[in-house]
DNA sequence: AAGACGAAAGTGGTTGA
DNA sequence: TCAACAACTTTCGTCTT
């Protein structure tokens, strides 16, 4: 795992207004994030923070901007699921037929309407995979990679019976898992049609079928996009993941989920460098409670022996 | 008034007989 | 298949700033 640092050439006199990078600087992915809302770019791979304040928004951008962050947020209009054969099966419905001309003709229509069904269905997985990594802003390689593992879902026959948004869904939470770069299952949530218990039924279907081995997501994963939400710089981050890492040396992360141990080590951090977030604020943007937020801080502050000071 | 605290009961997933 | 179990949530009253 790379550990995030500074760019190296990042002088405080230098003009960033556009700046064009292909990969990432520290690890060489193509796994660049660009995130309009905090004006930075880190890479989704080893969280490095290759440019800040690409863009200097004055205040009026704001207004703008929130407009096109509503705007962004509705995932669009609902779909309808019922009408898109109607018009054509019922053509040629002379459903009496038994043997000659019509009756191969009905065989074929039958055949051709299956067909034109899975790949109906299958275009209509790819562009569900495209929305929501659109809306979760997921870079182009994770999105080929669940596009290929829903064509290998495909293969296996593991989708008919299945509902599309599920499994979809799911490949979706795998692959961000699979690239370092994890998603709460609240976040997948947040951007697809379905419920979490139906997404985190068809991700341990998945798993199962393709028989695919997820490590446990690295608390120190979740760390960059975390601090990036609060508004965290890139001090505080480093803060997080060392006590993180500390805190893994002692095994004080053992059992915990891994997301409240992000949460309380950058609340935490946030107070010891000075730049208070109130558990609320921590607990809104991570998803888990202030309770758990209270209850890791308490522990890791403690065995760590970190004195925090409200 | 807002934030932090912690007890107690409830929920959903994992595990082991 | 079922019950025990651990982690986490929900809820809520109390203390602190």
């Amino acid at each position: 795992m790379a550990t995030p640092k500074r760019e190296k050439g990042e002088g405080k006199d230098e003009k960033q207004d556009k700046v064009e990078i292909k990969e990432c600087p520290e690890c060489g992915s193509k796994c660049l994030i660009r995130d309009y809302d905090k004006a930075e770019i880190f890479c989704a791979d080893c969280g490095l923070v290759v440019a800040e304040n690409i863009v200097d928004m004055g205040p009026e951008w704001r207004a703008f901007d929130s407009e096109q962050m509503s705007r962004r947020a509705r995932v669009g209009a609902p779909l309808t699921y019922r009408i898109h054969d109607k018009g054509l099966s019922t053509l040629t419905n002379w459903g009496t037929a038994q043997g000659g001309e019509q009756y191969k003709l009905k065989k074929w229509q039958q055949r051709t309407h299956i067909a034109n069904t899975t790949e109906r269905s299958f275009i209509f997985a790819l562009s569900e995979i495209e929305r929501m990594a659109s809306a979760l802003k997921l870079p182009v390689n994770i999105r080929e990679a669940a596009s290929m593992l829903y064509r290998k879902a495909m293969r296996k026959h593991l989708i008919r019976g299945r509902s599309i948004e599920g499994i979809t869904s799911a490949i979706l939470y795998i692959t961000c898992r699979q690239y370092g770069v994890p998603r709460t299952l609240e976040e997948i949530r947040e951007v697809s049609r379905v419920g979490q218990k139906e997404i985190s039924r068809a991700y341990r279907f998945l798993l199962r079928e393709l028989d695919i081995k997820v490590s446990p997501a690295s608390p120190i994963d979740f760390v960059p996009r975390f601090c990036s939400m609060l508004g965290l710089g890139g001090d505080i981050r480093a803060k997080a993941i060392e006590i993180i890492k500390r805190a893994s040396e002692k095994e004080l992360t053992n059992g915990r989920g891994p997301i409240g141990i992000a949460a309380a080590a950058i609340y935490i951090a946030a107070i010891l460098n000075g730049e208070h977030r109130t558990q609320k604020e921590v607990s809104d943007v991570t998803g888990v409670t202030e309770v758990t937020i209270r209850n890791r801080y308490k522990e890791l502050s403690e065995q760590l022996d970190i004195e925090v000071l409200l």
